[in-house]
DNA sequence: GCCGTTTTCGGCCCGACTGTTTTCAGTCG
């Protein structure tokens, strides 16, 4: 059985399926079975293809013979049946309104059905004119919410999370590497400086033919639908599944200087051009030159070197200032010994513990925080107090296995509308340490959501600050509050503050790190996963606190696991 | 569509907010 799918293609499909099937009006259970098989495909951390073609995947909770027929179709076939007939029937303008703030299902076919608009330049032209304030528990402000929400929806289009650009990078550079006299392929752009979310593509193209002929073998090779601005270096290449790509090609002794042009940011080549300048250097697009002496660049540091300075990082080129700074021991992903943020089936996880301890054992770690749901969170399966007794009941007999990890028994807990944390005191103490999230009630004013947070880091039993300022990428802004005081509390606290690894979060954002240092906060890299899949955030993670300079003294997890437990005594006492 | 020591049918996740109403449907997390 051949795989032309993969597992993240295949989870967005039926994604996309459920969300054919609620525009459909389909029975909301079904619709149910669709999502979650999404998110069971998409956290599947084991050999996908594998799993197809010998039908163990058909095994896993949720998926039953209609899914197993569905996945099994798209992934070895890359079309299905069903998707075909139901893109058909729904036009693509309502799956784009659900993608806005308080419009919902029932709603869209509302406007669909009444109005008769399935695009969303008609929405807003209805939103304008008055016709969707007519309509039943519509008014104004509705139509002004969805004005905003369009324009929000716009503006996000223009990018994607940074694990889709990733992904496709990786793709198209093992394709690139594939194609006749290229050399070697190098994601460059955003991507390589790992920002959180991407607007475009760069790849860098070593070859030994020139850029013209080089151009004509790649339309050939991988599917290239269009070619736009090509010059006699680069071309914008428009590929058959809609990305566009800018490549850059080069000589390898140029490599370096492309590379680092192609990179960017615009503000560190700017920078870096005026430091190349002081130093009676011209750093001109592809290559540098010392007066009229042209210097071979094969590589970066060749580069760098060359300028008097340190090999900068990637993720540090941004604002300029780094040029010239000297470059801090940047966290990696080997530093981290404890794994934080996770959930279990015992709310919205798809794993068991033992599962988790084994799977965060196998990649490398010592210890392991667990943090499920607390009981507020019903949406999630918030646990209750008997919950509670049972799951501390598995993570010792875990414990007693002597897997080669300790687990940790912690919660996610709610932070209620007044700061107040999810349970009793008395059965707070009962947990190794907490991570408190705000969850509900995003649109206090910044006053009041400010001293929402400043209780609950007074609160001993709290540990961490999880996914601090809310924002969802590309989907919802983060919420009014005053970040400066929440460090500078966190920090006299002894209260650790969450870079939420989830790509859809990443959240705290590295641009406030610097701030948060200064504080006195220690940050902790927290993977958010639902299932061993989410081992995989931490990589984000560890990039956004890469990119705010952090090193490993400056991560919780980092700490081994009596370490961790001493950041806790010290917060309690 | 999935699931099952309440197992082949009937139930599946729920509480709170928002914007609209003047009692509540729709949306969200």
């Amino acid at each position: 059985m051949t795989i032309v799918m993969d597992r993240a293609g295949v989870a967005a499909a039926i994604e996309r399926l459920a969300e054919y099937l609620e525009l459909k009006g389909e029975n909301t259970f079904r619709v149910r079975a669709f999502r979650a098989a999404a998110k069971t495909v998409d956290g599947y951390a084991g050999d996908f293809a594998a799993a197809v073609a010998d039908g163990s995947f058909a095994q896993m909770k949720g998926i039953g013979p209609a899914l197993r027929d569905v996945i099994t179709e798209l992934a070895t076939t890359g079309r299905s049946e069903l998707f075909e007939s139901l893109r058909a029937e729904v036009p693509p303008g309502l799956v784009d309104m659900l993608g806005i703030s308080g419009l919902g299902v029932a709603r869209i076919r509302q406007i669909h059905e009444t109005l008769g608009i399935d695009t969303l330049p008609d929405l807003e032209a209805a939103a304008r004119d008055g016709r969707l304030a007519t309509l039943p528990r519509f008014g104004a402000r509705t139509a002004e919410n969805i004005l905003k929400g369009i324009a929000f929806l716009r503006q996000a289009s223009q990018w994607r999370l940074c694990h889709h650009a990733a992904e496709e990078a990786r793709a198209l550079a093992e394709a690139l590497s594939r194609v006749p006299h290229v050399l070697a392929a190098h994601p460059a752009g955003e991507v390589r400086r790992r920002t959180e979310v991407v607007r475009e593509l760069v790849m860098v193209v070593v070859a030994d033919v020139a850029p013209e002929e080089l151009f004509r073998l790649i339309s050939d090779a991988i599917g290239v639908r269009e070619i736009a601005g090509q010059d006699e270096r680069h071309a914008t290449l428009k590929l058959g599944g809609g990305t566009s790509v800018q490549v850059v090609v080069t000589p390898p002794q140029n490599l370096g200087a492309v590379l680092v042009q192609a990179t960017g940011s615009d503000a560190h080549l700017a920078a870096l051009a005026e430091h190349a300048r002081t130093n009676g250097f011209t750093l001109a697009g592809t290559a540098l030159w010392e007066g009229s002496r042209f210097v071979p660049t094969p590589d970066e540091q060749t580069l760098y070197r060359a300028l008097g300075l340190p090999w900068i990082p990637p993720e540090l080129r941004e604002d300029g200032s780094e040029v010239g700074r000297p470059v801090p021991r940047l966290v990696e992903r080997a530093d981290l010994k404890g794994f934080l943020h996770c959930h279990t089936t015992y709310s919205d996880g798809s794993n068991s513990v033992e599962e988790l301890a084994r799977g965060v054992r196998e990649a490398g770690y010592d210890w392991l925080g667990i943090t499920d749901h607390s009981r507020s969170a019903g949406y999630a399966g918030g646990m209750q107090p008997d919950d509670l007794r049972r799951q501390w009941d598995e993570i010792d007999a875990v414990n007693a296995l002597q897997l080669g990890i300790t687990v940790f028994k912690g919660i996610e807990s709610d932070i209620l509308a007044d700061g107040a944390l999810d349970y009793p005191d008395d059965v707070l103490d009962g947990f190794d340490f907490i991570i408190a999230s705000v969850h509900s009630r995003f649109t206090m004013s910044e006053q009041e959501m400010t001293a929402r947070f400043l209780r609950a880091i007074a609160h001993p039993a709290v540990t961490i600050l999880g996914h601090p300022t809310g924002r969802l990428l590309l989907q919802r802004d983060a919420y009014a509050l005053d970040l400066d005081a929440i460090f500078d509390a966190a920090g006299a606290a002894g209260v650790g503050i969450e870079i939420n690894a989830d790509p859809h979060r990443l959240d705290l954002d590295w641009r406030v790190l610097r701030r948060a240092r200064e504080a006195g906060v220690m940050i902790s890299i927290g993977a958010d996963a639902h299932n061993l899949g989410g081992l995989a955030n931490v990589e984000y993670g560890v990039a956004i606190a890469r990119k705010g300079g952090l090193g490993p003294d400056e991560i919780l997890n980092a700490r081994d696991a009596a370490g961790f437990r001493a950041f806790v005594a010290a917060r309690r006492a």
